[in-house]
RNA sequence: GGCCUUAUCGUCUAACGGUUAGGACAUCGGCUUUUCAAGCCGGUAAUCUGGGUUCAAUUCCCAGUAGGGUCACCA
């Protein structure tokens, strides 16, 4: 039964700085298909752009996958069969297929200069039609020494037509034919080449790639033909928009770094899940997916054709729904991972979990100072202890008997369950439960909205209950 | 401008010729309630336009419109 192809794909990534959702969400579907089919996954650097390359960009983008939880077979970190994993590192290879091409007569030395190939390229543009090397090809041409650069030499001008695991028939006109760049004067490959030769040599049987490839995919067909070497699938992916819903997302308009993500608390499950469903969908109603189930329903045949925006108040709500799944030492690790030490307190962590939608995410809901309470005594106004018209003796004689309630209470029995049945039965003594609620409520936060007074005095622990009491009631009577 | 490509509630989407066009997020209302949040229940809300094909179009075809991509010694 089990005579189909070993799977490989690939992410392949430029070093140029760090890496955004798109990026990561294209790495995601590569990974998910290759572990769905127990194939193999390569990290692939394509560093041939030495000026536009950033220090550091390899690690990060390193953490990136590893935070989201992404982990490869075959990479420039921990080698593989296929070694070196960094364009910069193969360059034997693209020389020695460049010269393949040359011998076949698919490749020339550019007997132009670049400043001369851009005045052409000037002129076509003022002429709103599109610029094609090949208009311009000299019959003589320089041998190539490696100093100027090689251009593929485009034989038959047609038109293309090809298979897209998610578009299904992709086409392409004459005009996106033409003698590109295979290798640049400084010795470097292009993209347009490099990608070819690396992912015939690794083996890669399926290309997962953005629609800004569409259009080069011709002048890619064309190489394969030259070389007479079989292609990989292609499947590309659906442009993921800005939050206006229009341009396409880029690091230009403001899409941040993923690790940005780490930084704002969200769960590394709740952005594979997030970044899961844009651009795919399992046509199921269930959409919290574990890293596991989505590998399980993940489908090429599902991903979406049209872009879409993404929504990060859906991610907040999938981040929410992932906190929920944690086990209680997951979740007390990852809480108090964000809380200063004053508040790293386990009873605080249902607290943290029942209010994190209302902040979006965890770094949000610290720094948003609602938590400072537990640790800097309020201030309190005296007419803000008052629940509705009720008069300021009740508040101050009901104060009173909380307190006696509380310092009633054994240290050992001091907690949210018991405060809340202890107080709970003399609130219900009342007419109106607020008439006692509120006002213990405001003095132990000084926040006219805040979590329950059972579970902060809980944490406030008894002496800090007593003394936050004590304090509200000797305000009062003054 | 040429070529390529896309189009369902505000947003992400389901539907693969026949459905009261389904779900989720957001929003609105109710319940609960000491406030906020959470939770539960319910509501509003969509097939871009115009032509075909068909007994029947969200679905197939064509055009228009609007978006996106591409036309680098960037990937």
């Amino acid at each position: 039964m089990n005579n189909e192809q070993k799977i490989v794909t690939r992410f392949a990534p430029s070093p140029t700085g760090f890496l955004h959702i798109g990026g990561i969400r294209t790495a995601l579907y590569a990974w998910a298909y290759a572990k769905k089919h127990n194939g193999t996954f390569i990290l692939r650097i394509e560093d041939t752009d030495k000026a536009r390359e950033v220090e550091g960009s390899i690690e990060h983008i390193i953490e990136s996958l590893k935070w989201i939880g992404i982990d490869w077979n075959e990479g420039p970190d921990i080698g593989g069969p296929n070694a070196p994993y960094k364009q910069s590192e193969r360059l034997e290879s693209y020389i020695k297929y460049a010269n393949i091409l040359i011998e076949k007569g698919y490749a020339y030395a550019d007997p132009y200069t670049e400043e001369e190939v851009e005045i052409y390229r000037q002129k076509a543009i003022e002429e709103k039609r599109p610029f094609l090397y090949r208009d311009h090809r000299k019959e003589i041409t320089p041998v190539w020494d490696g100093t100027q650069s090689l251009r593929f030499k485009v034989k038959d001008i047609k038109s293309y037509e090809w298979n897209d695991l998610v578009r299904g028939k992709l086409s392409a006109g004459q005009e996106a034919l033409d003698d590109f760049i295979l290798i640049k004067s400084d010795g470097y490959p292009t993209y347009n080449f490099a990608h070819i030769i690396d992912d015939f040599e690794m083996g890669v049987t399926h290309v997962m790639r953005g629609d800004e490839f569409i259009s080069s995919t011709p002048k890619f067909l064309s190489v394969y033909e030259a070389l007479g070497i079989k292609r990989p699938e292609y499947a590309t992916l659906p442009p993921i928009m800005g939050t206006d819903g229009k341009k396409k997302l880029g690091k230009r308009d403001g899409a941040k770094d993923f690790l940005e993500y780490k930084k704002e608390g969200y769960l590394p499950n709740a952005m594979m899940n997030f970044l899961a469903f844009i651009g795919w969908n399992p046509g199921i109603e269930k959409e919290i997916l574990t890293p596991e189930e989505f590998i399980e329903l993940f489908e090429i045949s599902q991903i979406q054709i049209s872009g879409g925006g993404y929504n990060e108040d859906k991610l907040d709500w999938i981040n929410k729904e992932h906190i929920k799944l944690l086990k209680e030492s997951e979740l007390e690790k990852y809480i108090f991972e964000w809380l200063p030490k004053e508040l790293q307190n386990k009873k605080i962590i249902p607290l943290i979990t029942e209010r994190i939608s209302k902040f979006g995410d965890i770094k949000n809901m610290v720094e948003g100072g609602e938590l400072d309470f537990f640790y800097k005594e309020p201030a309190c106004q005296n007419d803000k202890l008052i629940y509705k018209n009720t008069d300021k003796d009740t508040i101050i004689s009901n104060l009173t008997k909380t307190l006696e309630i509380i310092e009633k209470t054994n240290e050992s029995d001091f907690t949210t369950q018991n405060i809340k049945i202890f107080l709970m039965e003399f609130a219900d003594s009342l007419e109106n439960r607020g008439q006692v609620l509120h006002p213990v409520r405001y003095a132990l936060s000084g926040l006219e909205k805040s979590p329950d007074p059972f579970i902060i005095a809980d944490i406030l622990g008894k002496n800090e209950t007593i003394k936050r009491l004590n304090k509200a009631i000797s305000s009062l009577s003054s």
